[in-house]
DNA sequence: CTGTTAGCGCGTTCAA
DNA sequence: TTGAACGCGCTAACAG
């Protein structure tokens, strides 16, 4: 590897033309003897193919665009490494941009991807607007395939977690545990599966039939200091039980209680959702529904990569989330409330 | 944006030569009103030049390589957002693989990104071995120059944390405090880093000149667990304070301290390295010595754009730390040990 | 099955 | 200052 190794330099080596190499690599139309010195020739120089020239030629790349909100959050950490992972295994490069959070940057992300000329394209993201629905149709014309995870909608592929049954089974949950009124900690509704679809599953299952049943939102901004500081609000409905749309949401309150010497789970329980890390080292452990988002994460790079191959794939909604039932949430005795 | 726009099509409505459109776009060799005529055309139709063609020719794509251990860690997540923003800010792509904590592949990662044609390479790495020190002059020769991130060697640049200073920062405010019996949970000096510079530095200062000074130490893995599991034998020498060698292993210690009935502050103070989220919602929160590894990753990125411009950059290994005290450690009372 | 030939989109000569 | 012609490394079409 003194110096760039070309398809050239091995068919000197092995004694063949270029395109029997080239061949070789992509098809295999080669006889076994050019086979074996070629194969040789490789080994020996550590050769590679320079994925710029072929790109000219082929139209493909072998690099897939990543395009993440951002990745220094455990979600977003989780998910980048499943996607890592998947793409890794079949020899797939990943050419990432962060849109730091910011809508309008999503989209130049994508339309930078595309130019840039990768193979296709994954989108992390945080809504889907008819300038993503016009884009993707775009570049469906010019052959780039684009998955989105985290967001539906009904125009574009996708795959994203089933916040609507996460909340559903916390609906459950908390309901069987004898909770009756309680507070949902929540984010903007603009974020559908974050603001929405976890506090409607919840409620749905939560307050059907349930006469009793009192639920109160508050809304916050993302983020452990943001709920904290909500504490006062949340705590003025007197709740026996406190929902948060996130567990770092969770962990705020969690602080918030203890500093106000509100004992949890003995006065107040506390549920999040995510699974996040930073849930299992509070006191007591967050109770916590969990999603396991490398998992997702690799399902969407097999995704892509079906959508690669021309196949025709279905958008994924349904990723389950799991309960992870840790310390924070109590049983209510009857008539203890008040 | 219909389908791919190339300099050809912008020099066509321009009506100039691709290669005026070409000169316009790299040097500027060109006359106002043509290159006004350019810039209408660039701007109508969106066109960025197709990094794979330039490459080709060009010798530069525009491209970094980052290879990271891991991203779903919140050091790894910090360190790309840096590195993530300050090439955004110069308009550079990042093609991103990890070596998902393992040796050899870090360098297979490097051949693989060279071979690929990135400018330059980025590594957070786990060691430096001679197979690093080989690689890094072989690329060298094809002026692919490479930056270290959070490990040191003299033959080669890189940039890392000033983990012995930080070292040195926590044996100091220890001692203050008036501990004298510590035990210290570290994790394998093959990490020079993690592994020795931060123990070196809290020794060297926290048993200087000091008789009754007490430094036992304890290895475990990375991770909240490991250092879990050892709660016992941290225990067993009866420390006042334990000092660990990342807020994870803190945390994991404090958990276990709590199950035990150990009061923290007050029987056992408990410290960390690293500066994560994580110790900021434990009770107490953590006492930490941080890093501002979101900040690491912008300069390493700066570094790494300067040698790309040719210019000779020093490595850099004081990258400063920074005490945060929270409220887990207490000060021993004269005579309350034992 | 194989080698020859012709571009992919771009940057860089070289004359003009 | 400009445009024409060439080639970067590779793949695909062709003829053998």
């Amino acid at each position: 590897m003194e110096r760039k190794v070309t398809i050239q330099d091995i068919a000197a080596i092995a004694e063949v033309s270029k395109s029997t190499v080239s061949r070789y690599l992509n098809h295999g139309y080669v006889s076994e003897e050019k086979a074996e010195r070629i194969q040789k020739a490789i080994a020996a120089t550590g050769f590679s193919s320079n994925a710029f020239a072929r790109r000219l030629k082929a139209k493909k790349s072998g690099v897939i665009g990543i395009v993440m909100p951002r990745v220094d959050s455990p979600t977003g950490g989780k998910l980048l490494t499943g996607i890592a992972k998947a793409f890794d295994e079949v020899g797939c490069r990943t050419l990432f941009e962060s849109s730091f959070l910011e809508m309008p940057r999503e989209i130049k992300n994508i339309e930078h991807l595309a130019q840039f000329g990768v193979d296709g394209i994954l989108v992390s993201s945080l809504g889907i607007t008819d300038e993503h629905i016009a884009l993707v149709k775009e570049l469906k014309e010019r052959d780039i395939p684009v998955l989105f995870i985290g967001q539906q909608h009904e125009k574009v592929r996708y795959i994203k977690a089933d916040d609507f049954g996460a909340g559903r089974l916390l609906g459950d949950y908390i309901r069987r545990m004898g909770h009756e009124r309680v507070v949902f900690v929540g984010v903007t509704e603009k974020d559908k599966a974050v603001g929405v679809a976890r506090k409607d599953g919840f409620i749905e299952v939560f307050s059907r039939g349930n006469r009793n049943a009192s639920v109160n939102f508050v809304e916050t901004d993302f983020g452990f200091d943001d709920s904290y500081k909500k504490s006062e609000e949340i705590l003025a409905y007197q709740p026996s039980a406190v929902i948060c749309a996130t567990d770092g949401l969770a962990v705020g309150v969690m602080r918030a209680l203890h500093e106000n010497g509100v004992a949890v789970p003995g006065e107040v329980s506390v549920v999040g959702f995510g699974g996040y890390e930073l849930g299992a080292v509070t006191y007591p452990p967050l109770t916590t529904v969990a999603f396991d988002y490398e998992a997702l994460g690799r399902r969407a790079a097999k995704m892509l990569l079906k959508m690669l191959a021309g196949e025709v794939v279905e958008s994924v909604s349904d990723f389950p989330a799991q309960l992870i039932e840790r310390g924070s949430v109590g049983k209510v005795l009857w008539g203890s409330e008040g």
